[in-house]
RNA sequence: GCCGGAGUGGCGGAAUGGCAGACGCACCAGACUCAAAAUCUGGCGAGGGCAACCUCGUGUGGGUUCGACUCCCACCUCCGGCACCA
């Protein structure tokens, strides 16, 4: 007898017959009711934590759900596979790379499958094999003849650790590495690039279309593009006082606050300004700039970025205010940034904080230019600029005129004139996509003397990484002390060249992947364009916060750039976006909450739990825990409650099998019910309503859970037995199928096993999603909530069809109201029907 | 500083402007048991009252409303993003 709910047996059988059966293997060469669901590819760190567990059962539930409502779901699974950690293990162990990605793989596989997690495993993806990888080369070259990969010389992020380049996005705000932690320093370097700021106004606008994404995440993503609006000036360099000429004689600036550029005193450059040396040599400030410059560098951008003190020199330079036709002094200054706009700044003390302090500080001039509404602003009693919007003052012809209404006249007039106007500035800068390691694709460039950079031809792609390489902790990437590698033959002269040693960010491999399993084993292209069309974007895609800004930005551009290559006819892979919350754990080292990490010995394995519980148990429980959007603590006691339920539920269907099955051929009918079931059958529908309503909204599967909880403590209400009436024996029957349908995608072998344990055939994955018979939710009477002035004093059941009079009178004749009522006037009744009613006294 | 989100019992959390605290955890009491586990029943915001019941209570202070956890205004705290970005 199965009475002991033998979870660990069933488990394993239902996991067999939806794999053998192949339930979750999809046609995708029609479109007709797709829905894609796409969580996102873990990279194979070893193994998986409860924490992880959350995006799979969430999508897994959420997959399961749409697929009994009628959909074909499409559920593929990959894997991001290169990466830093592999490699880093290959320097320390000595094992290859690919074999312990390989062997990880094979683990998290099987944790997976463990959970109940299905996946259509006939197309999935792995980024470290060439079968992808080609492709990821292929793409990389595509984007090339665009323009849209390049390589320059730049002062780049650093990790003295990993010993690579990164991204800025890979930079945390305190300057320190995001994968690491080391801190990172400036090099100049040459290194290939991603132009993804030609698309920063798209990826801007776009945001707007993506209603099924979280506020939260769009305005991240808002803030990385930081867009700003302002204007462009050029000002005149004034000759040098010894006569020499110069390369450049414009300095260019860009400013927000062109309204207030009749105050501006003197310009600052940036201490990496190209020109800066060539402009001050020879002069006697030469000695201090240069100085000054050097001390500047050293400084790490955290303490560069730190607010408050501002360092500079006078460069002994004058620049003209084209506006004024002034002659201001040229200074260089640490706290402008040679990153952003131009390197140059035009410096208005009166009316910028840091403009203010570097004035005060170096004894700079200082200028009104806006005046404050209550024209109070007197220069010598201000303590700090005054930043606030105003009326232009002292600006020749512009006076007089609100600032607002000022900026875009006074560019306007820059543009007349010839030296400058409005533009439009952002912070997202291009992706640096180099890496100088071995664990990634090959950028796809030779080198040769005679003809310089030459792509590789697209039909001798994939660049393979070599096998035969040695992984030394020298910092130097084993690609480029692999002469195998390295030594080649130009594709355009057929002379001796060498191949690109660095490999790409691994980002830009899971840019692209949700194309690839749409045609995950074609070895004839990339994407397949009419399937991607059918079946993309993405209905739904699951993930954790943590890719906000990263992995979403690059997989917009990638597929903005794809579908300007003529390939795919959308423009935003991911239409619904959901952001699981992470999961988070007491430390008791120190009792704080952190996330799951094994330097905090807070993580929680799936295995000993599964061993214990089962993986129903572990799943109801993950999404029992908390709305899955938020942040939620890990409780071992609340696993335990989850546990109760499940066997509940099995002891019920096990104690009336019989019953059960012999009522199989009883359908309720609301004409013949007796109160008890006639409740419970109302509760039931009410149930299904309630469910299906957060499923199909936020994936609310908390509260859905917590409603069949409910449903069956209705459910011990009825008490049934084998003498219960035909018509409470077949609510009964449809209440405890329904509650078995309903938990089936959050527990899905116990469903299984207990829907044929009702006498039906597997699988309930092909069993409809239950729906509400309205009927079924109608009352004839009506609890009503008295109150008086708005305090609860009472109730009353009313028939369903009672009027607002009826209810009114008999509201008032309420003994319970009658006592707050006595001896005063009512001035208002107020009937919500079905809801309560309201006497307002004085 | 700017942008986004959140503040509700011992805990996780629930509530289209209409009974605050659903559901679960923990705890308490009882039933079953020789006993324990499991299970079942009941209780469980604070204060007052023998009780019926009353008062207070959703970060703080105001406002709108017959009625506010929910809407508006001002603030406090926490979390996340951006930030010497001109």
């Amino acid at each position: 007898m199965k009475e002991q709910y033998p979870f660990s047996e069933i488990e394993t059988k239902w996991q067999a017959y939806w794999e053998t059966n192949g339930l979750f293997k999809t046609d995708t060469a029609s479109a007709d009711d797709k829905y894609y669901c796409l969580m996102m590819f873990p990279y194979p760190s070893g193994t998986l934590h409860v924490g992880h567990g959350r995006n799979y059962i969430i999508g897994d539930a959420v997959a399961r759900y749409k697929k009994m409502r009628g959909l074909r779901v499409l559920t593929p699974m990959g894997w991001d596979a290169f990466g830093l950690p592999a490699e880093n293990a290959a320097i320390k162990t000595g094992t290859p790379p690919r074999e312990s990605t390989l062997n990880n793989i094979a683990i998290m596989k099987q944790q997976l499958q463990a959970w109940g997690c299905c996946y259509d495993w006939d197309r999935e993806v792995t980024s470290c094999m060439p079968d992808y990888y080609k492709w990821t080369q292929w793409l990389f070259l595509k984007l090339y003849k665009r323009g849209l990969a390049y390589k320059k010389e730049a002062a780049v992020n650093w990790d003295p650790v990993d010993q690579t380049v990164l991204a800025n996005e890979q930079v945390l705000p305190d300057g320190t590495a995001e994968r690491s932690g080391a801190k990172v320093e400036k090099k100049m370097l040459s290194q290939w690039f991603f132009k993804i700021t030609d698309y920063a106004q798209r990826l801007l606008d776009d945001l707007a279309k993506l209603d099924g994404w979280p506020e939260r995440v769009k305005s991240m993503q808002e803030n990385w593009i930081g867009r700003s609006e302002g204007a462009r000036v050029q000002f005149k360099l004034i000759p040098r006082p010894d006569g020499r000429a110069d390369d450049e004689t414009l300095v260019p600036c860009f400013t927000t606050r062109v309204d207030t550029i009749y105050g501006c005193t003197y310009m600052v450059l940036a201490p990496e300004y190209p020109q800066l040396d060539q402009l001050v040599d020879g002069l006697p400030e030469a000695e201090d700039v240069r100085a000054f410059v050097q001390r500047a560098g050293h400084l790490s951008a955290i303490e560069r970025t730190t607010e408050g003190d501002k360092n500079g020199v006078f460069t002994g330079r004058h620049v003209e205010n084209p506006y004024t036709g002034e002659q201001i002094p040229l200074w260089v200054g640490d706290y402008v940034l040679m990153e952003y706009g131009t390197g140059a700044v035009m410096a208005v003390p009166a009316h910028d904080t840091r403009d203010w302090a570097f004035a005060r500080k170096y004894d700079l001039p200082i200028r009104l230019s806006i005046q404050n509404p209550e024209q109070s602003l007197q220069l010598d009693r201000m303590e700090e600029a005054y930043t606030e919007d105003g009326i232009v003052v002292d600006s020749a012809h512009f006076s007089g005129l609100p600032n607002r209404e000022a900026i875009p006249q006074m560019a306007a007039y820059a543009e007349a004139q010839g030296f400058g106007g409005p533009v439009i500035q952002y912070r997202l800068r291009d992706w640096l996509i180099s890496r100088q390691r071995y664990w990634g694709a090959p950028i796809p460039m030779i080198y040769c003397d005679a003809c310089g950079m030459v792509p590789v031809p697209e039909s001798d792609l994939p660049v393979l990484l070599p096998e035969n390489v040695e992984f030394k902790p020298s910092g130097e990437s084993p690609l480029k002390r692999c002469a195998s590698f390295i030594e080649t033959t130009c594709p355009k002269c057929g002379k001796p060249a060498r191949r690109e040693s660095d490999t790409m960010d691994t980002f830009v491999d899971s840019s692209w992947y949700f194309f690839r399993y749409l045609s995950a084993r074609d070895d004839e292209q990339a994407i397949d364009s009419v399937q991607c069309n059918n079946w993309l974007p993405v209905d739904q895609y699951i993930g954790g916060i943590e890719h906000a800004i990263l992995h979403l930005m690059y997989a917009r551009f990638f597929t903005k750039a794809i579908h300007d290559m003529g390939l795919i006819s959308f423009e935003e892979p991911f239409a619904q976006l959901f952001t699981q919350g992470m999961i988070t754990k007491r430390s008791d080292m120190d009792g704080q909450l952190y996330k799951m990490s094994k330097s905090k010995g807070n993580v929680v394995s799936p295995e000993a739990l599964i061993q214990q519980y089962g993986a129903d148990t572990v799943r109801l429980y993950t999404l029992f825990i908390g709305p899955p959007e938020k942040e939620a603590e890990w409780n071992d006691a609340g696993v335990e409650g989850a546990y109760r339920f499940l066997r509940r539920i099995w002891r019920r269907v096990f104690e009336h099998r019989d019953l059960l099955r012999e009522a199989a051929e009883l359908t309720p009918n609301l004409d013949g019910m007796e109160p008890p079931e006639r409740d419970l059958y109302r509760k039931l529908h009410e149930s299904i309503q309630r469910i299906t309503r957060d499923l199909e909204g936020d994936f609310h599967f908390n509260t859905a859970i917590a409603q069949i909880m409910e449903l069956m403590n209705a459910v011990d209400d009825l008490a049934i037995s084998a003498d219960s009436s035909p018509s409470a024996r077949a609510v009964f029957r449809e209440t405890m199928e329904s509650v078995v349908l309903l938990i089936s995608p959050f527990a899905p072998h116990i469903a299984e096993e207990l829907w044929q344990e009702l006498g039906h055939p597997p699988s309930i994955l092909q069993t409809p999603w239950p729906t509400v018979n309205e009927a079924a939710l109608y009352r004839d009477e009506i609890e009503m909530v008295l109150q008086v002035n708005g305090k609860v004093r009472g109730r009353i059941m009313v028939g369903a069809e009672a009027d607002q009079a009826l209810i009114e009178s008999e509201a008032l004749a309420n003994p319970q109201v009658q006592k707050w009522i006595e001896g005063r006037t009512v001035r208002k009744v107020i009937v919500v029907p079905g809801r309560l009613v309201n006497l307002a006294v004085s």
